[in-house]
DNA sequence: TTGTAAGCGTTATCAA
DNA sequence: TTGATAACGCTTACAA
């Protein structure tokens, strides 16, 4: 049970537990056949070495921490892989909490466990990419993090996003120029920057065209496929409806994709639909959802790696997006 | 920057830092007076102890990890919030990783995790539960686990379930009772213990009731959308048509009504639908599902707090499971 | 290029 | 009931 130690390592390769340190850190001057004598005796006792005392005695922690607090399982769950796999390429490990932004004690919680637990640096989601109180117990630890598509204080720290208000805007366009006029749009929950991106991309592709925004097509969602069947409701159950709707996220897509079903309305020929994200969902329904595919594993893997590599530079990394179109999606019927 | 540690507390106190050490971790023989004391002065530096440094010295880590590989993110995201909770609750943390069964060194993967990051107990889920490289390889490190939902072997150490084939039983039996004759089942994932465990339970109601077992109204899915989708196509599109599809999860459970509603097949009245595990989605469809529902963040968390109260005794915890009766099943249409 | 010695912030040992 | 003092397994100065 006695687990193998860094001194065991140098015993056995014949050297000091410096020079072991050495090459496990790949540091410069070790001569080339001590190196190789230490790799050797690494591998035969299959040493690794102890995070904790690693973290203790050095620098860094081999620690990354995801926190995020978001309906969607689907979103967090490719986050965190991204996360995972990036950790793993570095021998780092993942942490994860769920936070509670509407917890009386939040700036507690978040500092508790970031002066115990010191991890290398924090991979914010939205919404907690934007909520304050996290951002400023973070700072004022001087924890590296980025944020994944944050909505405020752009210049703040380094995040990770991708032009969710050009998506938005390339998407409402392909609707007009499908010929739809009436374009309905459910808006996301309020906390996420997403939200307001994609709203801002909506309006301002009616605008570019000249067609009146009208806020009786624009419902308060919040995320989640509930919300969506309850907006669809309200836009659908009305004598003129909109020939379109635009969810802003994929889960809302499916609730207007369901409501559409069960009103018997035909999806494309008598409402276009679609979504955001491109989540496996988008492929489940039918028709398929014409969508916003964002590259999310790659979001959370290229923050990990940037925190890992400990070069974390104020500023945006902006990913391509990418319109999918599918069958969810067709022409503007002609009114009668 | 510098942190606040065991010393500034116990010279703030006016005591020696082994005193602060044992009000810290609740140990006896302290008096009364003193442990004020200390607690006071740990109030007002508003102290955390290093994790690292508390991991290196003794015993614990307060770290807790969760091992999975499950193409569920609702069953996932569901049982991480589970285990996040119980560790809050101790001032314990969540470490994830996705494992690879299929992985060539899989073994090397998981023992350089358990030997360089000293976690105080893994929590596996399906399908890793069962899985033998796995499981060894953390029995070696002496590591304590706990599994969730495991199919073999069940007496090599603790884990927690439901009566997963009991509560199939009875689901198929309400199925049996309305009248139902030709009863399809669709099966989950073959490396998952609940995919035997479940179709066990359903075979074993129709011998119960005197019904013989078609395997042409078996099928093979893998508990994704996906897989209900194929499923149900080769189930419903013929001559014939089962009366009933019990899919052994909800996410196929969706895949089987996407398809009814495509080929127009009512559901109740021309074919009754279940599912398993009641995730978010069953109340999404319409009619909604009726399907099974399983404590899952219960499990978890309840395996959080065996493995932090550090008595993970060998055996089962079997938690309730409940019978979620909803719209999408009905009595048995007449054949015409 | 290599090694010695001093921490890092806790818990464990053992004596007072 | 308390407190010196020695680990724990590493990294970081600083020498050699």
């Amino acid at each position: 049970m006695a687990s193998i130690t860094i001194n065991d390592v140098a015993e056995r390769a014949g050297v000091s537990i410096k020079t072991v340190s050495r090459v496990l850190n790949g540091e410069p001057n070790v001569a080339e056949v001590t190196r190789e004598k230490v790799q050797a005796a690494v591998a035969e006792l299959n040493y690794r070495p102890n995070l904790s005392a690693r973290s203790l005695a050095g620098s860094r922690s081999y620690l990354l921490a995801l926190l995020f607090n978001n309906p969607s399982p689907d979103y967090v769950s490719s986050l965190q892989l991204g996360a995972i796999r990036e950790c793993r390429k570095f021998g780092y490990h993942l942490l994860i909490d769920w936070l509670e932004p509407q917890s009386k004690n939040l700036e507690d919680e978040v500092s508790a466990t970031i002066r115990s637990v010191r991890t290398d640096g924090y991979i914010l989601s939205p919404p907690i990419s934007d909520n304050e109180v996290v951002l400023s117990a973070i700072e004022k630890s001087g924890t590296p993090y980025i944020r994944i598509a944050p909505y405020r204080d752009m210049d703040r720290g380094p995040y990770i996003n991708i032009d969710d208000a050009g998506a938005a805007f390339d998407l409402t366009t392909q609707l007009l120029d499908l010929g739809h006029r009436e374009i309905a749009f459910i808006k996301g929950h309020p906390d996420h920057g997403a939200t307001h991106l994609r709203y801002g991309g909506y309006s301002a592709a009616l605008r570019a065209k000249g067609v009146p925004l009208s806020q009786d097509l624009v419902k308060q969602g919040d995320f989640s496929a509930r919300s969506g069947i309850d907006c669809a409701e309200e836009l659908l159950d009305r004598r003129v409806r909109p020939t379109a709707i635009f969810a802003s996220n994929d889960e809302m897509a499916l609730g207007v994709m369901l409501v559409a079903n069960r009103l018997g309305i035909h999806v494309p020929d008598e409402l276009s639909v679609c979504g955001f994200d491109d989540m496996p969902v988008a492929k489940l329904v039918w028709p398929q959802l014409t969508t916003v595919r964002q590259p999310t594993a790659e979001m959370s893997a290229l923050a990990a790696e940037l925190l890992i590599s400990r070069s974390p530079e104020r500023g945006g990394h902006l990913l391509d997006f990418q319109i999918v179109t599918r069958g969810s999606t067709g022409p503007a019927p002609r009114r009668s």
